[in-house]
DNA sequence: CTGTTGTACGTAAACGTTTACTCACAATGG
DNA sequence: CCATTGTGAGTAAACGTTTACGTACAACAG
């Protein structure tokens, strides 16, 4: 088969232990003896076997990285940004899919722990007692990212999304709008859900402003969803002048529903997104947004993850990306 | 550390051998012993170590998917199918952002050499000849999707990227343009570029109008690349009432390129995507697009890679989408 | 000339599995 | 009653590395 370490001893006259000092820049052999084995090297093509390396090093430079969708643009940009964190040390990363779903999250784990990865990245989802039990379990460096758990300390890198939620009722409020809706994630998310409606509901009280149930439709963060929560909220809510989206896919949802009823934006109905994605900048007209920054976000869990000082947690800024679908209002 | 099979050998009081075929589900013990082996296997819990497995089978049960870009909503759609087939055969996945950067993926293809992966998905991107003699010198499955070479017979699974050109613009013809402009993803890009651009040519010409340069615009695939492409051909080729984009990102671009200078779509400029990925039906209004069976191209590749007889490829089918954004012609 | 030190290696044990051989023993057939 | 067969196990070699330890030899100090 392919050649291996020992072959390369054969062939350049030495033994494997000054091959593999060579290859491990140790010290230990004279420069003839080092030049005649890299010549054998690249006649046989040998590359070094990181399977059996893992075996004796007990470390396999790979990480795992559990995310809730591989297809959305948050997920993606988090996921690009732990993957350029990894590749610049040394590191590998396995993507598992879980779809939100326990069984898959599950799954995934026991293979991550099988395939004895270096570390974990898991992002988004709440963690579970059953996901928190497993991961302590591994013994293996942890890193959350866009989520967080109280019961099991791990650190975590994300937004704090209620004072972001906050924040961006308080631009809205500052532009002269009274009737905010919003259009929510499930108030059983307790990491993109509740917080960012306690954001939005602290802003309004602290304006003197009622909050009342009918002002909040819910949808998954998906378009679809936006588009059956615009629906609701202009039955429920008609005297909206605008809309807090917790996701951007959510506020294209509102914008697809309002071009589809004639609704002029933002002249007649104000929309604010969540995440600044690409989406935002494509979206006609252009999306103003709440703006989280994910890639950095990523890159700084994979940081976290080898070099972070046990337990440490980073809280990331969030601004507000402003283009055309905010109207002052008089 | 954590427990071995040894220890749980020692625990139940068996041989490692025994452990080994109960994991393994081989034959040679007693349903006593089973019993107080599993036992053994939970109070310690004790999970197999992937990696030494991975040496002596020589099989590590994971395998690479090298893409472009892991943002965009084609090669996530790609990842996904991937993921899926191979997860349900029991395979995790390395991603590997290559940034169509050479070096890259040079590296990433030498990671994956070293880690013994059991098969490479590569995707999008052309074969160089320095990818092609990495990949074949590795000795493990290959098969390409989204992509393909004469030099290097691996098998693939991809959509006839000209014929659907082709029927795209004879879409456009049949619906009454005559002067049909295209966005084109770069001409030297062997794979998504110059077999489209030959797929309009040919509609165009066997209906008999003429195909000027002026008449086509080259950009990179994403969204700022249609705005300006727009900007371009509206100079260049004025009389177009139609545009085919080739890639959804791009259309959306013209989108709002006619949405700044308040050219009314499709009324005033019809316009036809490529991909009919999210943004495709997220666009205002609907965009009509070429479809694509991203999702089941990815993964038929990952049934290809472990099932496929030797060299078999895959044409896969595509159809028209129509939203919105197409009008006919008197 | 002898003892010490440094350099350039080689030997072999480990890492955690799988699996080809063995082997003891019971059941079975003649 | 003996030979054969089948069953439930154990032993040990292999997979491809790394690395602690050992060793031969040269240079050098005293």
């Amino acid at each position: 088969m392919k050649p291996t370490i020992k072959d390369v001893a054969r062939q350049s006259g030495v033994s494997v232990a000054t091959v593999s000092r060579i290859l491990n820049g140790l010290q230990g052999f004279s420069p003839e003896t080092r030049a005649r084995v890299e010549a054998s090297i690249a006649e046989l093509g040998y590359r070094p076997n990181a399977v059996a390396r893992g075996l004796v090093n007990q470390s396999t430079g790979i990480i795992g990285v559990l995310l809730p969708c591989v297809t959305d643009k948050f997920a993606t940009l988090l996921l690009q940004g732990i993957e350029d964190g990894a590749r610049e040390r040394g590191y590998s990363v396995i993507v598992c899919n879980t779809e939100s779903n326990g069984n898959r999250t599950m799954e995934y784990l026991r293979v991550l722990e099988e395939q004895r990865v270096d570390g974990i990245v898991f992002a988004s989802e709440w963690i579970t007692d059953d996901y928190g039990r497993e991961l302590r379990a591994m013994k293996v460096p942890v890193v959350l990212t866009a989520t967080m758990s109280m019961k099991f300390p791990f650190p975590y890198v994300k937004v704090d999304d209620r004072l972001a939620a906050y924040s961006a009722t308080r631009y809205l409020l500052d532009k002269g709008h009274r009737n905010i809706a919003l259009l929510s994630g499930s108030p059983s998310d307790r990491i993109a859900g509740t917080p960012r409606i306690e954001g939005w509901r602290q802003a309004l009280e602290e304006a003197g402003l009622p909050v009342e149930e009918r002002m909040v439709a819910y949808g998954d963060f998906h378009f679809a969803s936006g588009i059956a929560g615009a629906e609701t909220l202009s039955g429920s809510y008609p005297e909206a002048t605008a809309v807090f989206a917790t996701s951007d896919e959510m506020a294209l949802g509102v914008l697809s529903w309002a071009y589809r009823k004639g609704m002029p934006i933002p002249s007649g109905l104000s929309v604010l997104g969540y995440d600044d994605t690409l989406a935002a900048e494509m979206a006609i007209p252009p999306l103003s947004s709440v703006r989280q920054p994910i890639y950095e976000m990523g890159r700084t869990a994979s940081e976290l993850l080898f070099e972070g000082e046990a337990g440490r947690s980073i809280v990331m800024p969030f601004g507000i990306t402003e283009r055309e679908t905010v109207s002052v209002r008089a």
